[in-house]
DNA sequence: AATTTTATTGTACACTTGTTCATTAAATAT
DNA sequence: ATATTTAATGAACAAGTGTACAATAAAATT
């Protein structure tokens, strides 16, 4: 069954709003009032669809990560040239996808923000990682798996964090670049 | 200058309320009012010296980080066998570190914690290995050392966000053969 | 011991939160 | 087109938030 139009109206009215606000505030400094002040719609619409203005916000969330699992399918596209054996390819691209939606990421990336949105990002980078790792690097090794990805995926996020501490100055490509001469230290 | 006697009072009252509320409810749920109702700490004085509920745990927060920096000062004492060229010996400290205060590092790779905690800790474990990072693999490479060591960090961080998720049920010992297994793949 | 300094208290205020419920109105189904 | 379903509204509630300020009391200074 399809939603209802009125459910549509105000989950768009709601983002609309959100994504306004977020362009002048920080996420956790806006209020529910606020927002649906601005959204025009009733405060208990909001608590009718919401908890919290957390919530609204990791609802776009998927949407992004959908864009993170998509870029995963075409994956050796940019960096053909760049390969040495350790490094997969479409782990790399993860870079071009941040930088595409650096103003997204600076909200995910921001102090105040909870964990709760680093590990959403970490489990789809630590599920995209963990096909290629039991595929590619542990023929017959008994490890776990979970494990092994969640270092590498975590490893890679170090270097997203750090991109974005020093205010995403390089670009996607050098930021590839790089991972590859760690990888080969 | 020393601290008015009253403000060391307070604090201390304070912090003594925050770890019994912890112990029983999440950090996020821990409202100013009751917290001072417990304290038996007037509100106007706790926003005196603190803004919200987080910051008087940052404020313990800082005295563990104290312990990952001094357990840092003995390195070699549990884990000399264990060491491949790879490993830091220090490094692998941190899971003994984190075993130590698992009832706080519950706290902090909780969900709904602000992402801060996690970069407080993340900023230690860095500039711990920005150290041995610099001294033992950089000789003459041109490499932004802080990329490096971030993505090393992390990596050992990914580990423990995996330990958290699988209800640290291996021992400290077993995630530093772990973390050895990985690196020497 | 008396005086000065300053942290804490109690009270008050405007505001946000999260929830409830009867009323209204929009969308779907007949 | 009409009836039915159900989402949105508005109002009201108790509780928490963040701030301000004069009165008090505890600590530091002399």
């Amino acid at each position: 069954m399809k939603t209802d139009l009125r459910v549509f109206k105000t989950k768009d009215a709601l983002r609309n709003a959100l994504m306004h606000l977020l362009e002048q505030k920080s996420l956790n400094s806006i209020s529910v009032t606020e927002l649906c002040q601005l959204a025009k719609v009733n405060r208990g619409t909001f608590y009718a669809h919401y908890g919290q203005v957390e919530n609204l916000f990791e609802e776009y969330f998927k949407t992004i990560m959908k864009d993170l699992a998509d870029s995963y399918q075409e994956p050796y596209k940019y960096v053909k040239n760049l390969l040495s054996k350790d490094v997969n390819p479409a782990t790399i691209r993860i870079f071009h996808h941040i930088e595409k939606y650096e103003t997204f990421y600076r909200i995910v990336f921001s102090r105040t923000v909870p964990l709760s949105y680093y590990y959403l990002l970490f489990d789809h980078v630590q599920s995209l990682i963990r096909d290629d790792v039991s595929e590619h690097y542990l023929n017959g090794i008994d490890i776990d798996i979970s494990m092994v990805s969640a270092y590498q995926a975590n490893a890679i996020l170090g270097l997203a964090i750090e991109w974005h501490r020093q205010d995403f100055k390089q670009s996607a490509e050098e930021m590839n670049r790089l991972l590859v001469r760690i990888l080969s230290i």
